[in-house]
DNA sequence: CTCCTCACG
DNA sequence: GACGTACGTGAGGAGC
C-alpha cells in the first residue's frame, strides 16, 4: 500500500464565504479586499504542505461553483431563489480565488449548469472505484452524504478507497460517526434528513414544522424518508402527521435537490491533479502582490510564522488619525518560535515539579492556567495545572487524572494534594507575578483549596483595556484565549472539543490521557504567556495602563470572592411562587384558547400572530425580514387599548411563564448543594463601556419593576441573624451627564438635592405636573442614550414633528448636552474610540459606515459610552475599596454579595448595620477622587431588611 | 443556531 | 424622507 493514493477535493466556493466572515477584512496594498483570500491562501498551503505526510494529499484539485444556476432550478425555480447577493468587498475577491489556485499551480475545476458538490461526488465517486482515499475539504453538510463510501467490491479493487471530510477551519476530519454525531442518522441517510428538514440558506423546502431533531427521529424510526412518508397516514393524529401528509410533495421535491449528481463528466482527469512540490515563482508573485509578505518570507525559507501578514491594513479605517492607533493592535511581534506542542513537559514525580517551582521563582513571572472537570469554578474539581516560563518552556502537572474507571490504571502523577503544598508558596508568593488568561476562574478553584494565589495579571483583561469594542461584525473583537492567539500570535490552538468532545461523548478533563492533556494545557499556559508579552506592553504605549492598573485589575480578586461568597435563596419561598405561577398561567391558557377559538402554543410569536391577525382579524403590521407579525409588548398594549380583551391575558400570561421559567424555577436549580447559596459569575469584559455583566444565573436582571416579580427578591435572604444592604447610586448617569456636558442648571439641581426630572419638566415646559415630569423624565433617559426623534415620538406616543420640538427646546435650555454629543461624535470619528473620564476606551469601528442604520447606531452607541462607562468606573473603583475601608472599621466580617450596575449588596449581622453604613457610602460616593474631581455630588441610598426585596 | 420576547440598570 | 430603533446586558422558548 505504499503507492496508495489519496484525492483532496477542496470546496473552495464554500470556503470563501466561510472564510469572509470569520476573518478580520483585511486589503491588500491596491485597497482591495483579500480578508478571505487570505484565509483561502493559508488553507491551500497548509494542505499543499501535507504532501508526502500520512494520510496527506497525492492529488488534489480545487472545485468551484460557476454561475449561479444549475440544472436544480429546472427542478424547482425557487432553488437558492433566496439567497441575498454577496457582500460588496467578497465580490471582487471571486476571481481572486482562481488566481491564488493557479500561484499553487492547482488545478481549479468548474462547470456550467453543474454545482461543486455534484463536481465533487462525481470526482469522488470515480476515484474510489480506482481504490483511492478521497478527502473533501469541506463542512458543507449536503456532502456529508458521501461521507464513509467506499468502492463497491465489484469495482474490482482489492481494498477499496473510502470517503471522509475535513473541516480545516474547525481543523476536523469528519468520518461517518461525525455524520451520525450531527444528523443522527449514518452518511446514505442524511439526504431523507435534509429533504425533511430543508435548508433555509438554499432554499431547499423540505417540510414546513419539521427541524434536524424530527427530521432525524422520522428517518431513523422509518428507515427512510419514504418509509416515514407512507406510514404518515397511520400515525395517531397529531400536528406531525398531518404535516407529513401536506407535505409529502414538497419533501419528494427536496430530496431530488439534495441529490448529488454522481455521474457529471469529468472536465480534467484525474491524473491531471497529481500533486507536487509547488514552483516557487508564480506563488511568490502572488503573494507579493497582495501583500501576504509573512507567507512570502515563510516561502523563502525565513522564520516569518504563519501569522498575520504585517503589511496589510484593517479595511475601511474610520480615519487617518484611527489609522494610526489601529495599527497598535499589529505591532510586529516580539520574535518567538512557532509554538511546539512537543516540547511541553508532563510533570509526573516531585523532583520535577520541585525544578519547575524553582525555576519559576527564579523567572519572577509565571503564565498558569488550572484544568478542571467542569465549567462552573464553584463546583468544578482541580484535575491538573499547567506553567508556562517562555515561549515553548510549558508543562502540565497532572493531580487527578484517571481513576474513575476501576480497571484502568491511574497515571503516574503526584498526589494532589502534595503538589499544592509545594505549589502553595509560590502561588503567594508577593515576588512571583502569576499571569493568567480570565484569572478570576483560575483564582476561585485554587481559593477552594485554600490558595489564595496573589499577585495576578489577566491577559483577557489586558485585551479588553485595550481593544473593547474594536470588532467589526463580531469579527475578531473577543478576548477569548483561542481568538487571542489567533489575532495576535496567529496560531490556533486546541480547543477543549478537539481533547474532549462534546455533547453526550465529551469526556472529563480528568480522563484524557497524559499526553493528550498535557498538549493541551501546557499549550494554554505557553499561549497566555505569549499573550502577555504581546499585549502588556501596548498598555504603556496606547494609554491603557490607567484603566487597567487602577480600575480593572484590583477587581479581579473583589468580584472573585463576591462570587464564592453567593446569596441565600429561600428555596420554599420560590417553590410556592413556581406553583401560583403555574396554576394562573394554566387558568389564562383556558381564557386565551377558549377567546381565540382554538387551542394554539401562545409562547410561539409566530402563531400568536397569526391568530391575532389573521383569525381574529386585528390589525397590525408585518414585521421586516422575518415576514413575521411582531406581538410585543408595545403592540399588545395597543390591541388591548382598542379592547382585544385576549392581548390583555396574553400579556399576563407572558409574564407569569416569564417570571416561572427564567425565575423561580430556574433560581432553585442554581443553588449550590454544598452552600445552600447561589453563585452567579461576573464577567469582567462582558459589555463594551466596561460595565460587569452575570450569568449562571443572571442576578443583574431580578425582577423589581412590577408587584409580582418583586415577589421574587423577598427570596433573597440573609442568613438567621444578618440581614442585606442595598446600597445606590441615585441617578449616576444623569449626574455624569451633567458634570461631562457641563449644564450649570443641571449641576445646581443635583447640588441642591433636586427632583432632577421635575426641575428638567421645568425648563422645558414651564410648569411641573404629573405628565411634563413624565415626559422629561423619558427625554433625560433620550438624552443618555442618544437621542432620534422616532424614539422618542414612539416612547412619548407623540408625531414626530412634536418629538423634534422638544428635542429642540432641550438643547436650547441646556445647550451643554448638544455641545457634548458633538464633540463626542467628532472626537470618536477622528480617534475611533470613545472614553470615559478614567481613560477607558470603547472603540467604534462603524462609526463611520455608509449604512446609515449601522453608522446611527454606532452614534447613539458612542453618545452613551462615555457616560454608561464611567459609572461602571466609579462602582469599580467603590468595589475595589470597599473591603480594605470596612475591615479598617473593624468590620471585615462584612460579606460583599453583588453587583447590579448602580447598587451594591452586601450581607452583615444586623447589628452591625449603625456602623457599616457610613463606611458604605462614604467609600461609593467618593469613589470618583482623587483621580477625578466632578461637580456634582454623587447621591448613594442605602436600604435594609432580612430579604432583598425589603432592602429596597 | 437564530429569532423573538422580556427581565434588569 | 425614512428605520415602529432608543444605550448596555443574559436567558428561555419556539422554530425548523
Amino acid at each position: 500500500m505504499a503507492d496508495k493514493q489519496h484525492l483532496y477535493l477542496v470546496d473552495g466556493s464554500a470556503y470563501i464565504f466561510r472564510a469572509y466572515h470569520r476573518l478580520p477584512p483585511l486589503t491588500d496594498p491596491q485597497g482591495t479586499p483579500v480578508g478571505a483570500v487570505y484565509g483561502y491562501t493559508t488553507m491551500l498551503w497548509k494542505l499543499a504542505d501535507d504532501l508526502d505526510k500520512a494520510d496527506g494529499p497525492t492529488h488534489l484539485a480545487v472545485i468551484l461553483d460557476k454561475g449561479s444556476t444549475s440544472f436544480r432550478n429546472e427542478i424547482y425555480d425557487q432553488y437558492k431563489a433566496n439567497r441575498p447577493p454577496p457582500p460588496e468587498d467578497l465580490v471582487p475577491q471571486f476571481p481572486l480565488i482562481r488566481d491564488a489556485t493557479r500561484a499553487f499551480s492547482l488545478p481549479c475545476i468548474e462547470e456550467d449548469g453543474l454545482e461543486a458538490d455534484d463536481l465533487i461526488a462525481s470526482y469522488a465517486r470515480v476515484a474510489t472505484r480506482r481504490g483511492w482515499d478521497v478527502t473533501i475539504v469541506s463542512s458543507d453538510k449536503d456532502l456529508m452524504q458521501l461521507v464513509g463510501r467506499c468502492a463497491e467490491p465489484d469495482d474490482g479493487v482489492p481494498e477499496g478507497g473510502c470517503i471522509d471530510m475535513l473541516d480545516t477551519m474547525k481543523n476536523q476530519r469528519i468520518g461517518p460517526d461525525e455524520v451520525v454525531e450531527k444528523f443522527g442518522v449514518p452518511p446514505e441517510l442524511v439526504g431523507d434528513v435534509l429533504a425533511l428538514m430543508g435548508d433555509s440558506v438554499d432554499n431547499v423546502p423540505g417540510i414546513f414544522g419539521i427541524g434536524p431533531k424530527t427530521a432525524s427521529k422520522l428517518v431513523v424510526e422509518h428507515g427512510g424518508l419514504a418509509a416515514a412518508l407512507d406510514a404518515a397516514p397511520e400515525m395517531k393524529k397529531s400536528k406531525l402527521r398531518d404535516r407529513l401528509i401536506e407535505g409529502r410533495e414538497m419533501a419528494e421535491l427536496s430530496r431530488v435537490l439534495v441529490q448529488l449528481k454522481e455521474d457529471c463528466e469529468l472536465p480534467m482527469p484525474l491524473e491531471d491533479f497529481k500533486l507536487t512540490t509547488v514552483p516557487r515563482d508564480p506563488l511568490a508573485a502572488f503573494l507579493e502582490k497582495h501583500g501576504f509578505t509573512s507567507l512570502l518570507r515563510r516561502l523563502d525559507g525565513g522564520n516569518g510564522s504563519l501569522s498575520r501578514p504585517t503589511n496589510l491594513h484593517p479595511a475601511k479605517p474610520v480615519n487617518k488619525g484611527a489609522e494610526a492607533s489601529q495599527g497598535g493592535n499589529r505591532q510586529p511581534l516580539p520574535q518567538m518560535p512557532e509554538i511546539d506542542r512537543s516540547t511541553y513537559e508532563c510533570v509526573q514525580t516531585i523532583e520535577r515539579l520541585e525544578r519547575w517551582i524553582e525555576r519559576a521563582f527564579a523567572a519572577g513571572l509565571v503564565a498558569i492556567d488550572t484544568e478542571t472537570s467542569a465549567l462552573d469554578a464553584m463546583r468544578a474539581d482541580l484535575a491538573g495545572i499547567s506553567l508556562a516560563l517562555g515561549p515553548n518552556d510549558a508543562c502540565y502537572i497532572p493531580l487527578a487524572h484517571g481513576g474513575s474507571d476501576m480497571f484502568a490504571e491511574r497515571p503516574q502523577q503526584v498526589a494532589r494534594e502534595t503538589a499544592l503544598t509545594m505549589l502553595r508558596p509560590l502561588l503567594e508568593s508577593d515576588a512571583v507575578l502569576k499571569v493568567g488568561q480570565n484569572v478570576k476562574y483560575d483564582l476561585n478553584v485554587l481559593a477552594r483549596h485554600d490558595i489564595a494565589m496573589a499577585p495576578v495579571d489577566d491577559t483577557m483583561i489586558v485585551s479588553f483595556a485595550l481593544d473593547a469594542g474594536r470588532s467589526l461584525d463580531g469579527i475578531g473583537g473577543g478576548h477569548g484565549m483561542d481568538e487571542l492567539a489567533q489575532r495576535h500570535l496567529g496560531h490556533t490552538t486546541l480547543t477543549f472539543k478537539d481533547i474532549c468532545g462534546s455533547g453526550k461523548k465529551a469526556i472529563p478533563f480528568g480522563e484524557v490521557p497524559l499526553d493528550r492533556a498535557t498538549e493541551y494545557a501546557a499549550e494554554d499556559a505557553d499561549v497566555t504567556w505569549r499573550l502577555y508579552a504581546n499585549l502588556k506592553p501596548r498598555l504603556a504605549t496606547e494609554g491603557g495602563s490607567r484603566i487597567y492598573q487602577r480600575v480593572d485589575r484590583p477587581l479581579i480578586p473583589v468580584v472573585a470572592q463576591m462570587e464564592r461568597h453567593g446569596i441565600k435563596v429561600d428555596r420554599g419561598q420560590l417553590a410556592k411562587l413556581s406553583e401560583e405561577f403555574a396554576a394562573e398561567t394554566g387558568r389564562l391558557e383556558a381564557e386565551i384558547h377558549a377567546i381565540a377559538g382554538a387551542a394554539f402554543t401562545i409562547g410561539s410569536p409566530k402563531q400568536l400572530g397569526d391568530v391575532l391577525f389573521d383569525k381574529m382579524g386585528y390589525k397590525g403590521g408585518r414585521k421586516g425580514k422575518s415576514g413575521q407579525y411582531s406581538t410585543d409588548q408595545a403592540i399588545l398594549e395597543r390591541l388591548s387599548a382598542q379592547g382585544a380583551e385576549i392581548a390583555d391575558k396574553v400579556l399576563e400570561w407572558r409574564q407569569l411563564t416569564k417570571l416561572k421559567s427564567t425565575y423561580t424555577d430556574a433560581l432553585q436549580a442554581a443553588i449550590h448543594p454544598d452552600t445552600g447559596r447561589v453563585h452567579t459569575s461576573y464577567s469582567l469584559v462582558g459589555a463594551q463601556t466596561g460595565r460587569l455583566s452575570s450569568t449562571d444565573p443572571n442576578l443583574q436582571n431580578i425582577p423589581i419593576r412590577t408587584e409580582i416579580g418583586r415577589q421574587i427578591r423577598e427570596a433573597f435572604v440573609a442568613e438567621d441573624g444578618n440581614v442585606l444592604l442595598a446600597a445606590d447610586y441615585s441617578q449616576i448617569e444623569l449626574r455624569l451627564a451633567a458634570h461631562m456636558a457641563d449644564v450649570p442648571e443641571l449641576k445646581q439641581a443635583f447640588a441642591n438635592g433636586e427632583d432632577i426630572h421635575a426641575r428638567t419638566a421645568a425648563e422645558m415646559f414651564g410648569e411641573v405636573t404629573r405628565d411634563t415630569r413624565a415626559s422629561a423624565k423619558t427625554i433625560n433617559f433620550a438624552i443618555l442614550y442618544g437621542i432620534s426623534r422616532w424614539g422618542l415620538a414612539a416612547r412619548l406616543k407623540v408625531e414626530a414633528d412634536e418629538a423634534q420640538a422638544m428635542i429642540d427646546t432641550y438643547f436650547q435650555r441646556f445647550p451643554g448636552i448638544q455641545r457634548y454629543i458633538m464633540e463626542t461624535l467628532e472626537t470618536v470619528r477622528e480617534r475611533g474610540y470613545s472614553e470615559t473620564l478614567f481613560g477607558r476606551k470603547t472603540w467604534f469601528p462603524r462609526i463611520g459606515s455608509k449604512n446609515q442604520t449601522e453608522r446611527q447606531g454606532s452614534e447613539r452607541a458612542a453618545i452613551n459610552a462615555p457616560i454608561q462607562g464611567t459609572s461602571a468606573d466609579i462602582i469599580k473603583r467603590a468595589m475595589a475599596r470597599m473591603m480594605p475601608a470596612l475591615e479598617a472599621a473593624g468590620l471585615g466580617h462584612v460579606r460583599m454579595l453583588l453587583q447590579v450596575h448602580d447598587e451594591l449588596v452586601f450581607e452583615l449581622p444586623a447589628t452591625d448595620v449603625a456602623a457599616a453604613s457610613p463606611v458604605i457610602e462614604r467609600v461609593m460616593a467618593e469613589a470618583a477622587t482623587p483621580a477625578v474631581s466632578l461637580d456634582v455630588p454623587l447621591g448613594i441610598e442605602i436600604g435594609t431588611g432580612a430579604s432583598w426585596g425589603q432592602a429596597h
